[in-house]
DNA sequence: ACCTGAACACCGTTCAAGT
DNA sequence: ACCTGAACACCGTTCAAGT
């Protein structure tokens, strides 16, 4: 289930570069605009006619999904190679800061991934999907070394580093990071 | 400096019932579809036109500063009253909880007041003042008794509260309450 | 002093017509 | 299979004309 090319063969060449073009449009508007940005803006920055905006991406989460799989797969991987080393609770208050600052980037992304995480319909569920492993993953570790007070849940950690992220786009990155700090202490038993 | 009235005497008593009537519908709009509401559809709402609601509010900030200062005073009086019996930082807590709750009323109101509270130039910058005034207190009295980290300030409480309320937008009002009790740990000593 | 509503500029989304 | 751009419905904001 390909986003572009549908049931049949290898996508056009005109349609895939189409698609990077949007994509590169996208991601220079949702840095500057966040992801409210005109989608009509979004299809003039890439060349292309507004018809083939929708065509690659029929809505606003599917144009985020398609950056967060395309273009932003470094922080998956570092998600993935922060289970060794480390105290338990120090890995997970890195992957806290690395989804919050991450996030962060485009203004209104947090609440995208906020309200995909349990929304299997999303076009962002995937990506909360492999967010929510990598988070369990790091959580079970420290729960288990006796770092983290018993009733915090995943969820409650997905919740909270993206209300990290809401609060960085307006707050000094200072402060952001100092309220970070404060975040991950809350979660301490 | 009233809102309306400009600088000669009382109002007209036709001026005075459309600004409730947009307040009353800018009310209901905003619970049922947050602060983004369509300014026009409250105009329809309140049975006048746009040109009126303009004249009486230029944006969505004086239409949401409106609400506050005129159906939602009790929020301030509840937070005047919290300095005295609890203990300290129970009583802060109980304003955090209580700011959370409120911002989550309207969707969208806790990032305007997060925005707010550095921006004098801000329709909402009265009601963050008389907020962050009483934040000062509740947290001087719990850094005082030694509950409090030392290095938690009033900005920090104030982005910590909206950014509960933001959550508490987003998910079932018991998980709510469970990240409310998180963040308030964290600022725990 | 205040209200009305047309006017302008802009956007999201769909879809018939093209290649 | 894909692209184009007109079409429709809607909105924010301003302002000339009224009372």
């Amino acid at each position: 289930m390909t986003e572009t090319g549908g049931r049949a063969g290898r996508p056009r060449a005109d349609a895939l570069r189409n698609r990077e073009l949007v994509l590169a449009a996208a991601d220079r508007a949702f840095l500057e605009q966040g992801t409210g940005a005109s989608l009509e803006g979004v299809a003039r920055g890439a060349g292309v006619a507004i018809g083939t905006l929708y065509r690659h991406f029929p809505n606003r989460r599917a144009l985020a999904a398609g950056l967060l799989r395309e273009r932003h797969a470094a922080l998956f991987e570092y998600g993935d190679d922060l289970a060794d080393g480390k105290p338990a609770l120090e890995a997970l208050a890195a992957w806290m800061r690395a989804v919050a600052a991450h996030a962060a980037l485009y203004r209104g992304l947090a609440a995208l991934l906020m309200e995909s995480l349990d929304d299997e319909a999303s076009e962002l569920h995937e990506a909360c999907a492999r967010m929510a492993a990598t988070t369990n993953n790091l959580l079970a570790a420290a729960a288990a070394q006796g770092e983290v007070r018993t009733d915090v849940t995943a969820a409650d950690v997905h919740a909270l580093m993206n209300a990290a992220a809401w609060m960085r786009e307006q707050v000094p990155a200072e402060q952001a990071d100092h309220l970070d700090e404060l975040l991950v202490n809350g979660l301490r038993r």
